[in-house]
DNA sequence: TTGAGTTAGTGTTTTTTAAACACTATTTAT
DNA sequence: ATAAATAGTGTTTAAAAAACACTAACTCAA
């Protein structure tokens, strides 16, 4: 008990929404917790803020500690601080949204004996403290993200069809899209170059692989689209 | 001293950065500190969460106490954390956006010391702390919210005129709009009503009133819109 | 009372964008 | 050879956005 303050302070946390693409399915990585409170539930990865540490540095700390996830896209989602949160205390939370394709970063158990694990959206199990909450607030974010910024960088892998942008598409929002609509409009962002590589091993007519040209991917992520579908 | 916790702990405040409109122009309310750091100089109106209150409660109470505005439009806008944001220690904020019509709220005197005034965005004074930045992010969500929320009501006294709503996104968005264009596309969206009255003292042909319908307001700043101008 | 000044108010045409829609091509597996 | 699976491709129609200029109503001053 080194630290004091004249008035009690509340504590800080850093949360995060970490939102992946597994073949077919948007999913969330949860933390099964090893402590009380909501000893055993299923949680948002997240802790404290470490003494001169900046909440973006805790965020990213928290997210490598928990998930071995690192260099992956992340942005400052909403502050949450409701008195009663949290049973033991008022905690303060400052949740961040995560986007990262599976193939490429495929998270490894957590350091602390906690397990983690991808739920699909529609398959969630309860979650502790107002993660729920939260939860909804980052894939009302997400879908809104999705129709000014180009958002398939983060969740795919470098290659790619046009048709698993598509379905990334879907998934967000939630519904079909037409095919030959959705094909046009990409192409005309211009930030899509052939690879030259078709897919290998599926048992039908391969497809053509894409990747994002970086920099016109950036320019859009910078001045935003009007993407609606 | 009573308070004492195992680690350190960074202190919490809220901001407010709010927007009003004057006539022609887009102005941003700042009060003067009166005291340090930063004596003098002009910030935003905010200050330090107490014990047992919510980080909405505690903007909403800095809003009123330093202000002496209430119940006015108040928006959640983001955290800002860096370590050295604050010279005397860490300390991190929770950003808000207020709208308010200056003329249906006209702002009192702080309640301690400090002035406030209202300061064009074109010619604003040095800011303490961090408040520039903060400032920048509130013009961004502003310029953006504009384009997929009704924002008139909040900034726009009860009875105003087309040409006064169409300043107003004039001055958001920091363009010229085309008065046809502009007055089809916001007739289409439903949520005026005319007063039936016209302008009083103006020396020239005088405008229709017009007001806002509050149920299909509410209901398309739900559900959202595009308004590309 | 007349004319100059000031802002209000109003439609049409053109261009662009979105939406709807169905078949052929290529490869694998049997 | 053919069935199964997904890739790939244009045109037509409808809706929305953009560009554009004049008349109407009122005030003020000569």
């Amino acid at each position: 008990m080194k630290f004091s303050y004249e008035y009690a302070r509340p504590a800080l946390t850093t949360d995060c929404v970490i939102f992946g693409l597994d073949e077919e399915d948007l999913k969330v990585l949860l933390i099964k917790r090893g402590i009380a409170p909501f000893k055993g539930q299923w949680a948002l990865p997240g802790g404290f803020i470490k003494p001169g540490e900046s909440i973006d540095s805790c965020a990213k700390r928290e997210l490598q500690e928990e998930t071995g996830l690192k260099d992956i896209y992340l942005e400052q989602l909403a502050t949450f601080g409701d008195v009663n949160r949290d049973p033991r205390e008022h905690v303060i939370t400052v949740a961040y949204l995560a986007l990262v394709n599976l193939i490429d970063h495929p998270p490894t158990a957590a350091t602390d004996a906690d397990q983690s694990a991808w739920f699909s959206l529609q398959d969630l199990p309860p979650l502790a403290f107002d993660h729920e909450k939260i939860l909804e607030v980052a894939q009302a974010r997400l879908e809104g993200k999705v129709r000014y910024q180009p958002i398939g960088f983060e969740l795919l892998p470098e290659k790619f069809t046009l048709t698993d942008l598509q379905k990334l598409y879907e998934c967000i929002l939630g519904k079909d899209i037409d095919k030959r609509n959705f094909r046009k409009k990409v192409q005309k962002l211009g930030v899509l170059e052939e690879t030259g590589e078709i897919q290998q091993d599926v048992r039908h007519r391969a497809a053509r692989l894409y990747r994002f040209n970086r920099e016109s991917y950036d320019e859009l992520m910078e001045k935003g689209v009007n993407f609606e579908l």
